[in-house]
RNA sequence: GCGCCUUUAGCUCAGUGGCAGAGCGUUCCGUUCACAUCGGAAAGGCCGUAGGUUCGAUCCCUACAAGGCGCACCA
């Protein structure tokens, strides 16, 4: 009897919902109930994993589509082969781009900011996120993902605020965290510092102006920026530059642009000779290579430039002007001057901040870092993160991001942690005094005393940090803070360290490697075994699908509509390597859509056959292609260990229809006819059981079918050991 | 400047030391039925260029070219 609903053809819509509800009620998600029930041993083997958690910015795109389908893959395939299965899922707050977002929303609205107060605006952010993570849910339950949702996280709920405070407090504690002055990342337009992994550069065409800061200056100077030069205090050159020998140890005073200048001549090996004139005018408040040519050589420091990216400088012609206005400016005051010797066309990397797009400017800044060079007990965190995959107890796959991973460790430096920002974790550190009215910065002398902990200390006029933390300080926590880390949970002591991370590559810096530093230091473990990298989502011009770029050609909720989850998830998943820029396209996907349905069709076929329990004495050739399909199931199993899952995927698929549609069912139809039980037991058999390693990646139409052809004491194809093993 | 990746069918991409594959597209035939969300058949590729290793190279090595990326520099 072949059942009515196999009649019609396959309806992902109506199925899937369906089908998921069915999956969430069993509980199989769970790996506790799992074992509760019987289908996982409770002595097998542990496969862990976190989700990357998506931010809380809006909904998913294609990128996340594309994480989800190779981990829910690998998950069902881990919990088919027997492993106690544990995949959690969550959100990120995602400070920043959060925050940008709310207030980007709120001005549509005519409402800025700093119109609300702290609390008004935190309001407005939380519910802002409380309806992005519904959204979210939704998106991950459609893809079909085997999450466990009683162990959901929010990296800025209660439980994450703890692991996030106890965290920061060790790390204080050990001296890893420390508060200091130094040229940060200014972001004018975000109005907050950003970490040196958030800037992004450009390349963009400017222009190179060589002159002399007055006529009596016997050194000529090259920049890009003539509005620094006001905050010049000295000229550096190369110790072994025989032009300006007789010069260094000298100053000289100028009335510069209306500015009083005064710059001492010194000798410095970062000088590059061939560059320019060979000499450098240098700018210590708003340069980080000219701060270390100061530090080296004790100038002084002076700041011309604000927050806002105006001049501060006493120059009637300059203080209040934009830096690019003061720039043309001070070009014009050049000529005018006759100082100006040289102007060429030059291309240069102009810094902007990843979220905002605001054009970097840096500026000294009193701000929290992290410590990568401190060594505590002989070890520096460069060394615990540079350790962990170099000993190969951290393995990344496609292996060439080891080296990118190494270069990145090398050229590390401090990362900055606080933000001026008000969502995210604050800074758990209060002052005795309160910080000044006008600024958000405290000098040494406002300073008073510092406690750091988990709480507020007792006592009167303790303020806390008006800061909050970098978001990828909450997230590099993510493996061990979702298992109940400080708590020495049951949890903490099963499931980690995780077994896999699977991320984009773009995240490699801001995530992988923070978790990896947060978790060899605070938990002397490596945060996961494997690393798996995917590349990048691309449109049909082969730019990176996002929302800033406003390409969301493909939107993922309409896809999924349209063409049903398991077809989207064959789509990113057949030709796709890891490591790999992918392009999605909407041909691809109907394609595999199409595949459903000849699944569908084979199986309306076959449940026409008469179905013999007991295995009838085989013809030699059925036996062969019994033989042969193993052989590939076989291919297919050890694909999915080694996470060739484009591999596993494409075979699967070429034999199900060019092999068991094509040829088997084909040839074998006079017989079946017949009634030949040799021929029925042995399509039946490789269908049911290319349906079941089908699951992971087409989970929805492959439980569908199996429900209609499965004895009532058979269990859903999810908890259905893998088949040939 | 240092390093990495890519180059395979018209398009987008897999893949392998020994007859070159998928999706879409193209051409022809087919609605005697599991399946028109289809079936059958076909066209289409000196696997970027030049050397080398090898019995044999699209695959390994070297150089080059084109495109892309990361990091550093960025006065």
């Amino acid at each position: 009897m072949i059942p009515e609903k196999l009649l019609k053809p396959y309806n992902p819509t109506e199925t899937e919902g369906r089908i998921y509800k069915l999956w969430e009620e069993s509980g199989f998600f769970n790996p506790e109930t799992c074992v509760e029930k019987g289908v996982t041993k409770g002595s097998a083997p542990i496969f862990s994993i976190v989700l990357p958690p998506p931010n809380v910015t809006g909904n998913l795109h294609l990128g996340h589509a594309l994480a989800i389908t190779i981990e829910d893959i690998i998950v069902r395939f881990e919990r088919m082969r027997g492993r106690r299965t544990l995949w959690i899922p969550g959100e990120d707050h995602a400070a920043i781009a959060t925050e940008t977002r709310v207030k980007k929303n709120l001005e549509k609205e005519g409402v800025r900011r700093r119109d609300l107060t702290r609390e008004d605006f935190l309001k407005r952010v939380e519910s802002f996120a409380e309806a992005s993570k519904e959204t979210i849910r939704k998106q991950i339950k459609e893809l079909g993902a085997s999450v466990d949702w009683s162990r959901e996280a929010f990296t800025l709920d209660r439980e994450r605020e703890l692991s996030v405070r106890e965290a920061f407090r060790r790390m204080y504690d050990a001296g890893l965290i420390y508060r200091g002055s130094r040229i940060v990342n200014w972001d004018p337009k975000g109005q907050t510092v950003v970490s040196d992994d958030e800037v992004v550069y450009k390349e963009t065409k400017g222009k190179l102006y060589t002159f002399r800061y007055g006529r009596d200056c016997p050194i000529a100077i090259s920049t890009t920026r003539p509005e620094t030069k006001v905050g010049d205090t000295a000229v550096a050159v190369h110790p072994a530059d025989k032009r300006y020998q007789k010069y260094i140890g000298q100053e000289y005073s100028f009335e510069f642009a209306g500015a009083p200048v005064t710059v001492k001549v010194v000798a410095d090996q970062a000088v590059e000779p061939q560059f320019g004139t060979g000499a450098v005018g240098v700018t210590p408040a708003h340069s980080q290579t000219d701060a270390e040519i100061a530090a080296r050589h004790h100038l002084s420091s002076k700041t011309v430039i604000d927050e806002f990216a105006r001049m501060t400088v006493a120059s009637f012609m300059l203080k209040g002007k934009k830096v690019l206005e003061a720039r043309e400016i001070i070009v014009n005051w050049l000529k005018k001057e006759g100082l100006l010797e040289k102007e060429e066309e030059t291309v240069q990397n102009i810094a902007t901040a990843e979220r905002s797009g605001g054009v970097i400017e840096p500026l000294p800044k009193l701000q929290w870092f992290v410590d990568v060079n401190k060594k505590v007990e002989g070890v520096s965190l460069k060394g615990l993160m540079r350790e962990a995959a170099a000993s190969r107890r951290i393995k990344i796959i496609p292996e060439r991001f080891e080296k990118i991973y190494f270069n990145w460790i090398d050229n590390l430096r401090d990362w900055c942690i606080s933000r001026q920002i008000w969502y995210g974790h604050r800074i758990p550190v209060w002052y005795k005094k309160r910080p000044s009215a006008d600024s958000y910065q405290l000098t040494a002398e406002e300073k008073g005393d510092i406690y750091c902990g988990a709480e507020k200390p007792e006592g009167e006029n303790w303020v806390q940090d008006e800061d909050t933390l970098d978001t990828w300080f909450s997230s590099g926590l993510w493996t061990f803070s979702t298992l109940g880390w400080p708590d020495e949970t049951m949890d903490l002591k099963t499931y980690h360290p995780t077994s896999l991370l699977e991320t984009g590559y773009d995240i490699l810096f801001f995530w992988v490697a923070r978790m990896i530093l947060m978790s060899t230091f605070l938990l002397g473990q490596v945060p996961f075994r494997t690393v798996y990298l995917h590349g990048l989502i691309r449109d049909k011009e082969g730019r990176k699908v996002s929302k800033s770029l406003g390409n969301e050609s493909l939107r993922l909720e309409e896809l999924i509509k349209k063409y049903g989850a398991d077809a989207l998830r064959m789509s990113l998943t057949v030709g796709v390597g890891a490591g790999s820029d992918a392009r999605v396209s909407e041909e691809k996907i109907r394609g595999y859509k199409h595949f459903g349905n000849k699944l569908w069709n084979i199986a309306r076929f076959v449940s026409g056959l008469e179905n013999k329990k007991d295995e009838p004495t085989l013809s030699l050739e059925d036996a062969e292609v019994l033989k042969k399909w193993r052989e590939l199931l076989s291919e297919a199993t050890a694909d999915l260990e080694a996470l060739r899952l484009h591999l596993a995927a494409e075979k699967l698929y070429h034999y199900i229809w060019h092999v068991l549609a094509d040829k088997i069912i084909e040839e074998r139809k006079g017989r079946l006819e017949a009634g030949d039980v040799s021929a029925a037991f042995t399509l039946r058999t490789i269908f049911r059981e290319s349906v079941t390693a089908l699951h992971p990646f087409m989970p929805f139409v492959t439980e569908e079918i199996n429900s209609l052809l499965k004895e009532e004491s058979e269990k859903p194809l999810i908890v259905t050991p893998w088949p040939g093993i």
